[in-house]
DNA sequence: CAGTGAGCGAGCTTCCGCTTGACTT
């Protein structure tokens, strides 16, 4: 019999069907081990000696797992296949080696990137060692993140009364927000106006927008008073109207692709309305039921098996004018995405959302995933763009007009998974627009002119999801603890959750100030990027890792020093 | 003499990332 261990037991099990009799599966769950949560648990004064505790849970695990043991032959380490997973793989051996519990018995690795039987059988073929330099890689992250937060917050503990913690993605989150804030307070509004006409052609009316003045385009806040505008309108009003251009152009619009844990946190909080903790809850029980794929995952990729059900799927559901000759391929955009996963899709693309048993949000959340999925795979929505460019003649200025509609020639993936308002284009409406049928010469007749007076607005405040999307963005924070962030800045009273969007609190306000002054290079928005360089490096044993380190702390406690005992005016303290 | 209050010292907080139950409500 031969052991192999996982990190998650509904992985543990779909792997023991496909393995069948001779092999046993077992689940580590996560981590077995970890630096205590105490002074001195890494000793940069000694050569970065870091010490390791299990915890009860995992003492259960571990135990399990040796008593297994003693019955195999073989023990096979297939943890997830990036720098975490390789870490597991080496902490459960490490303990394994400890108890004497391995005896002479071979270990190997080995590595799938999707829980498919044909992907689990070639990975099975080509077993290899633990990835040292990977596991290196893993030690110096673990160590520096102990490092940054449990030197740091004693600081701020010391410096501002009332503060509780900082740390390398914590900060850098909280300093969003903060920026976000600073944004909005600089903000003034700049008065604009929008000119246009009702025009109406072969008894239809459509809207014309003011496209150029006396042969100069206009922008969005050339038109600045109302006076301006008036004079617009008068103008218009005394005008005749021809049209001077028609231009039909065919455009496309392409899918999403399937989901990642952020994009999904995303949509669900959007469009459903749910915190991305409460995603998160939801969709580790669909996983659990074997229902979707892991929901811990920052890749866009879907294994062949799921390409090619999600493509017989639109077939069977829409039709074939439904589905695209090739699949599509989907590449990641995120930073520093490890891609050991493959994206979140049903693990059945034939059960279909009203087959769901169970509450009303896991169905709900369930259809957003199975219409997203079935969506990604679809053809592209086939648009008409109709431009219409108008003069207005017999009137004191020279003034064009411009016209625009369009109309959805063939719906495509619009029919199962629609663009939300405003989602990602200003103009969005326009999109459904339809202009009568114009022609060159075409003397439409004036309605009404029209003018609106209307204020720049400030950037909106982050809501969780849209924090996490940038934090993505800027390669800070994983999968897995994207929803416990944005808990860890509401309880220590850095932010507030009102009406679904972060307010920094005084409290936030005045430790990102802190940082920003005196820890400014270890809470900048690219450290963590400049941080996975690094760790590239190193996985590629191209660094030691010790070297990494020393030459991070070098720096950083000498600058810790230096603020921990420079004293502060009296003033500072709040 | 009892109550008050100044002053002192001890003990506590804290990171990120991997994973579920075992808790309570």
């Amino acid at each position: 019999m031969k052991l192999v261990i996982v990190e998650s037991p509904a992985k543990a099990k779909t792997i023991n069907n496909y393995l069948g009799k001779d092999y046993e599966v077992l689940a580590s769950f996560g981590h077995v081990r970890d630096l205590p949560a105490k002074d001195g648990s890494v000793l940069p004064d000694e050569d970065f000696a870091m010490s390791w505790e299990v915890d009860a849970a995992s003492r259960k695990r571990l135990s399990d797992i040796g008593n297994a043991l003693k019955e195999a032959d073989e023990l096979i380490l297939a943890t997830d296949p990036d720098r975490e997973g390789e870490a597991i793989s080496w902490h459960v051996l490490d303990v394994l080696r400890g108890k004497k519990l391995l005896k002479d018995k071979p270990v190997s690795r080995v590595v799938f990137n999707a829980i498919t039987k044909a992907a689990i059988t070639e990975a099975m073929q080509h077993p290899r060692q633990i990835d040292e330099p990977l596991v290196d890689a893993y030690l110096a992250r673990r160590a520096l993140d102990y490092l940054v937060g449990f030197t740091l917050s004693p600081v701020l503990w010391r410096k501002l009364p009332g503060s509780r913690s900082a740390g390398r993605v914590q900060s850098v989150a909280l300093r969003l927000v903060c920026e976000r804030e600073s944004e909005i307070e600089r903000f003034r509004p700049q008065e604009y106006w929008s000119v246009g006409a009702r025009l109406n052609e072969k008894s239809k009316s459509f809207e014309a927008r003011l496209y150029s003045v006396d042969g100069r385009k206009t922008d969005k806040l050339d038109i600045a008073s109302a006076s301006e505008a008036e004079a617009l309108k008068r103008a218009i009003e005394a005008g005749a109207f021809s049209v001077a251009a028609v231009d039909r152009k065919p455009t496309r619009r392409n899918p999403y692709p399937p989901f990642t844990t952020s994009s999904l946190q995303q949509d669900a909080s959007s469009r459903l309305g749910f915190s991305p903790s409460r995603t998160m809850q939801i969709a580790q029980r669909l996983y659990e039921e074997g229902v979707i794929t892991y929901m811990r995952t920052d890749a866009v990729q879907m294994a062949p098996e799921g390409i090619d059900e999600a493509r017989r799927a639109i077939v069977k559901t829409f039709g074939s004018d439904y589905l695209p000759e090739k699949p599509r391929i989907y590449q990641t955009k995120a930073k520093n995405a490890q891609e050991a996963h493959e994206a979140i899709r049903p693990t059945d693309m034939f059960r279909h959302p009203d087959t769901l048993r169970g509450d009303a949000d896991k169905h709900r959340l369930y259809e957003l995933i199975w219409k997203r999925t079935l969506a990604s795979q679809m053809r592209s929505a086939e648009i008409e763009r109709t431009t219409a460019d108008i003069s207005v003649f017999a009137t004191s200025r020279d003034i064009a007009l411009r016209a625009v509609g369009s109309v959805v020639t063939f719906p495509g993936f619009l029919a199962l998974y629609g663009v939300e308002a405003g989602a990602d284009r200003e103009d969005g409406d326009e999109d459904s627009r339809e202009l009568p049928p114009l022609a060159v010469g075409d003397r439409p007749r004036l309605e009404e002119a029209l003018i609106e007076q209307h204020f720049t607005q400030p950037p909106p405040r982050y809501s969780e999801a849209s924090l996490i999307k940038k934090m993505e963005e800027l390669g800070i924070g994983r999968p897995s603890t994207y929803a416990a962030t944005m808990s860890v800045l509401q309880e220590r009273n850095y932010v507030r959750l009102e009406k679904r969007t972060l307010i920094p609190e005084d409290r936030g306000r005045i430790v990102t100030a802190f940082l920003e002054s005196f820890f400014n290079r270890y809470v900048e928005y690219g450290f963590t990027a400049q941080l996975e360089e690094q760790l590239d490096l190193l996985s590629n044993g191209k660094l030691a890792w010790k070297d990494v380190l020393r030459q991070f702390w070098t720096d950083f406690s000498a600058h810790v020093e230096e603020i921990r005992t420079f004293a502060f005016p009296r003033f500072w303290m709040p």
